[in-house]
DNA sequence: ATTTATGCAAATCGTTTGCAAACCT
DNA sequence: AGGTTTGCAAACGATTTGCATAAAT
């Protein structure tokens, strides 16, 4: 990865009076590698020597940033990733059901710009400020769909 | 409601070996009078009389029986609401990023067809068996808009 | 009579928080 | 020094589960 993302990042949690602490980059640097959003446990997996608590508190001092999204998939485990201007494009999940993987999924931009303006309309019709989307798709992961 | 919709869930259920029993027949009616998914308090609010580890399990056997859906929105709450072929019709959701509160969405039926193939070729190139899929709206419900 | 459902209370588990020590500027 | 971050341990809260009682077949 670029240094430039860590250093766009540093300039982001300074503007909010935040400092880019050894914890803080070793999460980005975790999160920067993958191509898809890992939990806690995986991220801890890859940088043993983060204490769970501090790993919670800086990914959601990053979040609030807007640095980190946290994603909700099909269990109680709950996924972070880069947010789409740090891990380079925007992109959608796809959520297995049975072991909970999430991975990328891109979409065409002009099918991106089509869903867009049908969820602004659909917005719209229930009074609703949009802000963003979430469009995921739910299934079998390539290993759980050989498995069954 | 139709007692269509409560004969069909009991032919469902017994055809699962399981009853339909008041616990359950309750759980369904509340979820059958709103228009969006609702968290367990919500629906013990609307039943008081039933006992918390109740309707967690008996929402568990509605689940598994594809008569409830579970819904995860912003916050740390499960929603739930009835399947799309009880529910009368498939639809999606507007998340409130402020108070989570999620409403029912309709996208119309041309969208959604576009919708669903456009994911079935991103699915075919992750390897996934797309089963179903999840299209939100995120932003702000009319009222935290206007506290705003 | 046997199996299944209920409801209370206790356990589980991901996540959050209090606080004292370590760190940065 | 003054304010922030860290990491341990304890707290929290939504959900699940053990078990004895009640209901259904």
């Amino acid at each position: 990865m670029a240094d430039s993302v860590h250093d766009t990042i540093a300039v982001r949690l300074s503007d909010a009076g935040q400092r880019y602490t050894d914890v803080r980059r070793s999460l980005v640097s975790v999160l920067a590698i993958t191509d898809r959003p890992l939990t806690l446990t995986e991220i801890l997996a890859c940088a043993p020597s983060l204490a769970q608590s501090s790993a919670y508190r800086n990914l959601g001092v990053l979040e609030e940033v807007g640095v980190v999204h946290r994603v909700m998939g099909a269990d109680e485990h709950g996924r972070f990733e880069l947010a789409d201007e740090f891990s380079g494009h925007h992109h959608h999940h796809a959520v297995c059901t049975q072991c909970g993987t999430i991975v990328d999924i891109d979409v065409p931009d002009h099918d991106e710009h089509h869903l867009n303006s049908v969820l602004k309309t659909a917005a719209r019709a229930a009074d609703f400020v949009m802000t963003g989307h979430r469009v995921d798709i739910v299934g079998l992961c390539p290993r759980c769909a050989m498995q069954q």
